[in-house]
DNA sequence: GGTATATACCTCTGAGTCCTAGGTAACGCA
DNA sequence: TGCGTTACCTAGGACTCAGAGGTATATACC
C-alpha cells in the first residue's frame, strides 16, 4: 500500500519502456530520464524496477540489446524494439485505453445508471 | 506478466471499491457484479482478489462491515464507507488522474518533443 | 594529481498485490 | 432431491516494484 506515489504502476512500465523505444534504440538510464521529463516527474523510474524489467523484456524476444558509446562517451547497453516487441507495444497500448477508460467509467459513473 | 487482462490491475482495485461505496452501501458480491457491468465486463473482479482487498481496507480503518440481507433475501456483509475512507477515496481519485495523464502523455507525445 | 559529480550498469531482498484453486452455506425452483 | 445462483472465505504461489547496496568511467574542478 504505501504512500500513492507507486500505487498504480504495474505492467505500465513495461509499456512506457516500450513506447519510449519505439522512437529510437536507447539505454536504460536514457529511458528513465525520458520518462520522468516527459511526465514533469509525476512517474518516477527507479533502477530497482528498470533494469529487472529491462532483462525481463529482453528474455521474452521483445527488446534487444547492444553494447555502444553515449553521447557523454560512455559504455552503455542500448535497447531496441523488436518486431514481436512492436506488436506488443501496439497490443498493450489498446488495452491501456481500454483498461483507463473501464476504470474512468467507475470513477465517474453516477449511482442513477446502476 | 501473463495476459493483457490483468495487466494494469494494481492499486485501482481498492479505488474502485471505495467508489463504488461511496454511492451507498454493498456488500462484496454485489460490488464485484457492479464494476464488471459498469465497466461491459473489460474489467473483471475476481473474488479471491475481492474479499483480501476488502479485508485489508477494513484494517485499515477506510470501510467498516455489517451483517445484514440482500434484496435476494440471503446473509451479507454490507460495507461502508468510513470518514477516513472517502479523504482516500478523493485523494487516491486525484493521483489517479494524474497518473493516468502522465501515463497517456508518455504513449502520445512524439519523439520530436523530446 | 586528487576529488566530486554525473553517467551508467547491476542484484538481492522484502513487501505487497493478484489469481488459482479450493472450500462453506443457504435460497428458490423444478 | 438436485441444481443454479447468491454469498462468503482462505491458503499458496507467482509476480512486480522499490530500497539499499555495489561497480565503474568520464569530465570538471580544485
Amino acid at each position: 500500500m504505501a504512500d500513492a506515489s507507486t500505487e498504480f504502476l504495474k505492467g505500465t512500465l513495461d509499456l512506457m519502456i516500450l513506447k519510449t523505444l519505439s522512437w529510437a534504440p536507447a539505454h536504460g538510464y536514457g529511458i528513465a530520464r525520458w520518462i520522468e521529463r516527459c511526465t514533469d516527474d509525476v512517474l518516477e523510474v527507479e533502477e530497482g524496477s528498470l533494469y529487472p524489467a529491462l532483462h525481463k523484456l529482453e528474455d521474452e524476444g521483445l527488446i534487444t540489446a547492444e553494447w555502444g558509446i553515449t553521447e557523454h562517451n560512455r559504455r552503455a547497453k542500448f535497447y531496441r524494439l523488436t518486431t514481436v516487441g512492436k506488436r506488443r507495444l501496439a497490443s498493450s497500448h489498446a488495452y491501456w485505453a481500454r483498461f483507463a477508460g473501464a476504470v474512468s467509467k467507475v470513477l465517474e459513473t453516477s449511482p442513477a445508471s446502476a
